[in-house]
DNA sequence: GTGCCTCGAGTTCC
DNA sequence: CTCGAGGCAC
């Protein structure tokens, strides 16, 4: 929905001015004035505007130009090893589960002693810092965690980064902390700015010290760069070679020793011995809060021991050793102007509450979620009234609470259609989101669909993004992923549209072609599978390694679905059981039970997705996974654990056993191959015995995993 | 059957 | 990042 505007003759104009004035800086005479985002957010509004009024979409509209979304000209380059992000927890009572859960999994006593580490999360950007024999060699942003840019040039202008490293350092060594801006180094530095813009209206500023550091790090030019005021603070590390040179087997003891290198460590950085020290060390920091020099969103604790560090791993893309305290969020009143429906690619609608623009904790917000229609019962809300808003975890926005007070008034009307294509919505039983049921024919979903296929986690196809998807899609260019793929057909009718940027497109055919070969996982995750995430995808692609295979399974699978009927006289229940396992045990990896099992066979059963997958399997070949996994005893083999593992808790054995090579079963079967027996073992250990499967102790499994390294 | 843990999906702002 | 819900252990 757009709001009514008072002349959107001008406004269009005005708009494809703007856009075009942009394009002519960006790539003319490579000087942005604007962020990407913000570039993209004119675009949009642009084709809000175009919506609303058909009638006056103008010859040079920017939307029938190839859009041209700048690319940022910093180089990627691969993290040596990933940067991954904190858990978040809000509550003392989350940190004490977060302490538990680290018990839990090490499987130590209840009152085992944990000591963890306690120091401010400074509010800036996550930065590694690789250097070789001593020398500071590349310094990358955390990106996506797995991909950063290249910043070196930028982070030799910071004073606080030493060039050198002085001392025993190990060969290789990445340090990684935080790129900050002081808040009374933000102040000066916007008063600058305003001083040397031509008027002060025209001063472009910062929002936040937070900004200012990511504007001032991120630059083309180091000049640029060095003329900012920005500092740094360690607090962890990457990669370590040899491993064996790392200075110290505790957090605090490496992080002294970096502190040694000429790094500042912050000086609230303190060991504490229990989980009591940890939220009293919390308590100081936050009464510290407004007085600190810099931006602090809360305290991190860690685990100090860092064989226990190895031992707990991750979990996707945080570790399991490290938890981030954040202070309570800042609230905000407004007013709720609107509540729009956005259809997602799986389509749901989702309401989303059109703010009028208030300052939360540094950053204008003029969108929040409202989740679905329960939460909008919950809130009470309807457009016009006030609502306090805040940011939770200090980013995505939300609305807390409504604060009509009139009289009594019915819930505000979810409505009953979807707003893209009209179809019903509908809420299943027991589900708390409405989806629209128009599925293919909606454009809205296929569109999300495909935005979805060229999207970072999936084809990562650059250049291909929000906008340029939806102007193919309505331009009847791209209807089909693999229509994607048969764009360089149609060169000269891409660069015919787009006066501006012959350029762009050719760097687009070329990210395109890039992507004809694909891992199979990520060919997975794109088709965008109801179920089917990024995980999943993963152990589905691993289990089985090629397309062709698991092609094979899933073919197999569909004839099982379509084949199963009730047998005579079968209740529905028995019958939908039996089917549910029958599909189970067909696609047989472990994360897929019934519901995945049947969204993924259900997806491959439809003959119009059949269609489109072989058709995108002629333009691109999923490449094989191939596992990486230490040789052993087990590897390839079925292990069982069962009765209480002493030393490591299941996860932990479980994490292990796949490590080497291994599946893991829950129960005994005759396919087993070995079974691991802990204390108190149990009915399986006597099955075992009738199997005449091999058994293990806990000893004889820890010297498995330890002879295979 | 119940409860915990993890994953999937959708969203915001830069 | 949050929330709902699927999978699986107990």
């Amino acid at each position: 929905m757009t709001e009514p505007v008072l002349d959107p003759a001008a406004a269009l104009a005005a708009l494809a001015a703007e856009i075009a004035r942009h394009d002519r800086l960006y790539h003319d005479q490579d000087a942005p004035e604007i962020s990407d985002a913000d570039y993209d957010a004119l675009v949009r509004r642009n084709r809000e505007l175009e919506a609303a009024y058909p009638d006056l979409v103008r010859a040079d509209s920017p939307s029938r130009r190839v859009g041209v979304t700048p690319a940022s000209p910093l180089r990627k380059v691969a993290h040596a090893k990933a940067m991954m992000s904190l858990e978040n927890g809000f509550s003392d009572g989350e940190i004490r589960e977060f302490v538990a859960r680290v018990r839990r999994f090490l499987a130590l006593d209840e009152d085992a002693p944990v000591v963890l580490t306690a120091e401010p999360k400074i509010d800036g950007l996550s930065c590694s810092l690789r250097y070789e024999k001593g020398a500071l060699v590349l310094a990358l942003t955390r990106g996506d965690g797995a991909v950063g840019e290249d910043v070196t040039a930028n982070v030799r202008t910071i004073g606080d980064i030493p060039a050198r490293l002085t001392g025993t350092v190990p060969d290789v060594f990445e340090v990684r902390g935080e790129v900050y801006m002081a808040k009374a180094d933000f102040a000066t530095l916007n008063e600058r700015l305003i001083a040397e813009a031509a008027s002060p209206e025209a001063a472009r500023q910062f929002a936040n010290p937070r900004n200012a550091a990511a504007g001032s790090l991120r630059q083309k030019k180091a000049a640029i760069t060095a003329a900012r005021p920005l500092r740094f603070l360690a607090h962890g590390w990457g990669e370590v070679s040899p491993e064996v040179d790392l200075p110290g087997e505790t957090q605090t003891a490496v992080m002294r020793a970096i502190a040694g290198w000429g790094f500042p460590v912050s000086d609230l950085f303190v060991p504490v011995d229990d989980v009591d020290q940890a939220l009293a060390q919390y308590r100081r920091i936050e009464a510290m809060r407004a007085d600190l020099p810099f931006d602090i969103d809360g305290v991190v604790y860690k685990v100090d021991r860092l064989d226990w560090q190895k031992r707990l791993g991750q979990v996707a893309r945080a570790p399991r050793w490290a938890i981030a305290h954040k202070f309570p969020a800042e609230r905000a009143q407004t007013a709720l102007n609107a509540i729009d429906i956005q259809v997602g690619r799986t389509g749901k609608l989702t309401p989303v509450a059109r703010l009028e623009p208030v300052t939360v904790g540094g950053v204008v917000v003029t969108n929040a979620t409202l989740h679905n229609a329960d939460e909008i019962v919950r809130l009470g809300v309807h457009p016009g009234d006030r609502v306090i808003v805040q940011r939770a975890g200090d980013v995505i926005p939300q609305v807390v609470e409504g604060l009509y007070a009139g009289p009594e008034r019915a819930a505000w009307p979810f409505p009953l259609t979807c707003p893209e294509c009209g179809s019903a919505a509908e809420r299943e039983a027991g589900e708390v989101d409405y989806r629209c049921t128009g599925g293919l024919i909606c454009p809205a979903q296929r569109v999300e669909r495909l935005i979805h296929f060229a999207s970072r986690h999936a084809f990562d196809i650059r250049g291909l993004g929000l906008v340029r998807v939806e102007q193919f899609f309505h331009d009847g260019l791209v209807q089909s992923p693999a229509d994607i793929f048969r764009l360089r057909e149609r060169r000269e009718e891409l660069i015919a549209r787009d006066r501006l940027a012959d350029l762009s497109v050719d760097n687009l055919l070329e990210a395109i072609e890039e992507k004809r070969t694909v891992p199979l996982d990520r060919f997975l995750f794109a088709l965008g599978i109801r179920h089917v995430g990024q995980v999943t995808a993963r152990d589905l692609a691993r289990r089985y390694r090629s397309a062709a295979a698991l092609g094979r399974v899933i073919h197999a699978a569909v004839r099982i679905r379509r084949a199963m009927r009730p047998v005579l006289g079968e209740p529905e229940r028995k019958y939908v059981i039996r089917r549910e396992k029958a599909l189970v045990a067909a696609i047989e990896t472990p994360g897929v039970g019934p519901e995945v099992a049947d969204a993924l066979i259900g997806f491959f059963a439809e003959p119009h997705n059949r269609t489109v997958v072989f058709d995108l399997l002629r333009q691109v070949r999923p490449t094989d996974v191939v596992q990486e996994v230490r040789a052993s005893r087990v590897s390839g083999k079925t292990v069982v654990f069962t009765g209480k593992l002493e030393t490591v808790s299941r996860d932990e054995a479980k994490a292990q056993a796949e490590a080497l090579g291994a599946k893991v079963a829950a129960s005994v079967s005759k396919k087993t191959d070995l079974l691991v027996i802990g204390a108190d073992a149990g009915s399986k250990a006597k099955k075992a015995a009738e199997l005449g499967v091999a058994v293990a102790t806990e000893a004889e499994w820890a010297a498995i995993v330890a002879e295979a390294g």
